[in-house]
DNA sequence: CCTCACCTTTACGTTGACGTAAGCGCGCTC
DNA sequence: GAGCGCGCTTACGTCAACGTAAAGGTGAGG
């Protein structure tokens, strides 16, 4: 039924998320060397399932928020034991909690961080008031920059 | 007497700095070989002024919030320049910029992920006060759960 | 004088997260 | 049937941010 090609069911080469991510192939083959991701395969060929995609996007977050591969593998394996069995969910917990104090920690210095841009950015805005002939060609000054959400080439080590 | 320590004219040896700030000598002459630092020398040792230990500050709040060591260097040259003259002001403003928008994304990300472990903290915490006997000594658990965006009373550290 | 504790330098080692290159298979199409 | 485009594997290269070791200078104190 070709309805179904849109359901869950749906299938991913490495190169479809590799675009929607933004990400490239070596990359996934080495989350799936250490054990963050494990598509099922036609033959050699990768394939990529719904969940196994639910799982580059949280990978790609954790990175985003600094968290080391290994750190995102544990708590992947977490979230997996969590399904199954209660076995290890005192250590699950104690692991997430730690990660909640690092996390709101980096938010603190984050928020820090924005506010002096913000305030230094006000300072040139003004000091380019006073000296206009200082004003480069730069960016369009009227135009409606940035939405929120934006991809940005790379910059995270 | 004891209350000039305290004054501006202070200077710090390298380990002081590394006490204060939970850093290694080492890294603190990494920085300053990639010309993040310039301390001062009486002979060969190293003399950090009040101004070294604000920059010190400003670097590791940039680590902690993901920035490279190169990246914060170019900040902290823009900073410097920006008390001199005024010649590059358009320049650092697309940068600091540029800078907000990709800190204001991360801070995105750390507020989803933030968000996701705690309620997957809740349901630990759920799953564990039906089998009571796989709870270890982990953390004060009549602690008022937080809502989403709690402001943290500013004092930890 | 000797040891300690601290500072210095130079230089090689390490870890994480990939990049890049080499070499090959499979299916399409011109 | 030759060449592409995409896929695979194995393996070595790279870059950042230090760690660590080696070898030594300097002043206080016993």
């Amino acid at each position: 039924m070709p309805t179904e090609l849109r359901r869950p069911e749906r299938t991913f080469t490495i190169r479809q998320l590799c675009l929607e991510f933004k990400c490239t192939p070596r990359a996934l083959r080495f989350y799936e060397d250490k054990g963050l991701l494990a598509p099922a395969r036609q033959g050699l060929n990768r394939v990529y399932s719904y969940k196994d995609r639910a799982r580059l996007q949280l990978i790609l977050r954790g990175k985003r928020v600094n968290l080391s591969l290994a750190e995102i593998r544990e708590i992947l394996d977490l979230y997996d034991k969590n399904d199954g069995g209660a076995t290890q969910n005192a250590t699950a917990l104690r692991k997430f909690r730690e990660r909640i104090v690092v996390l709101e920690r980096q938010r603190e210095d984050l928020d820090h961080a924005i506010v002096e841009l913000k305030s230094a950015c006000a300072n040139l805005e003004e000091s380019l008031s006073n000296r206009p002939d200082l004003l480069v060609e730069t960016a369009p000054k009227t135009a409606p920059m940035a939405r929120v959400g934006q991809r940005q080439p790379e910059a995270v080590r």
